[in-house]
DNA sequence: TTAATTGTAACATTATTAATTACACTATTG
DNA sequence: CAATAGTGTAATTAATAATGTTACAATTAA
């Protein structure tokens, strides 16, 4: 279950269509960068154009684009919009065991809080600044 | 990959030890519990013995045992005792690609932080707390 | 010495994830 | 207005990862 996988690859096409300065990128190009087939970037691009961040043209000479300003993109956005399921897994309730029935509602709470707890060191970085990063990573 | 998984079955494992009120538990107990193998239980308690949270005993009569009061057993320990592999997925790294080449470079910081976000408030949560909270929740 | 238990490796199975195929739909361009 | 290059998405297949199982050695209590 490495749904947060998917996170990590709403990053990397971020920051691609900021470092690269095109205007439109085809899914095929885009997953070039991801090693992978364009209609799981596809389907990945679909979940960043509910939220906002992404928009596509159709016909030729479309493809994707950033819908804002890069320094208005930052990671707890991209978790959000690629977020799925629950942030930690649990083992199916047993209902044939007190604790295995209740251990759901034993941890609801600690375990929004923990994944809130990410919300503020997520939020402080943009792609803006992995893109600077990089540019001062490849100049050194 | 549901890895964290791993991390909820060991809170249930505790909580478990922790609510019944027996000196020692087999695997094959626990494994009713979690309904699964005794051989996995087995596994994921080696886990728990390396981080020095739970014991064994062989031989007939033997079993598990908390190796400590469970006011002392907070959820941060039991995360980083299942804990395995990068918090965050990624995709292999692409050296035919500057972003896909260094992702792991832009990320590894905000990661790591992201993941020690959680540490107050899986640290403020103990065994105990969840027992009491099982307590409450039954007798209502 | 027997039986009940943990510890762990090797293997099998199942479930999940990712890749692929296929094709409808859209829009640009000649 | 036809041809083409793209997105959108469903259905299927393939690959991978997670889980479960078997087997057996080691340990220890009775």
């Amino acid at each position: 279950m490495q749904a947060n996988k998917n996170f990590s690859i709403a990053i990397q096409l971020c920051v691609f269509m900021d470092y690269k300065g095109q205007e439109r990128y085809s899914s095929q190009e885009l997953s070039e960068s991801v090693k992978t087939n364009p209609v799981v970037i596809r389907r990945q691009l679909a979940k960043l154009k509910a939220a906002k961040i992404v928009e596509s043209q159709n016909g030729p000479n479309g493809g994707y684009y950033l819908a804002k300003d890069t320094a208005y993109i930052n990671l707890w956005d991209l978790y959000l919009a690629t977020r799925e399921g629950d942030f930690f897994n649990r083992p199916k309730p047993n209902p044939d065991c007190v604790v295995g029935a209740n251990l759901k509602y034993l941890v609801e709470d600690v375990f929004h809080d923990a994944e809130m707890g990410m919300k503020p060191e997520l939020s402080a970085v943009t792609i803006k600044d992995l893109s600077v990063k990089l540019d001062n990573l490849l100049n050194c």
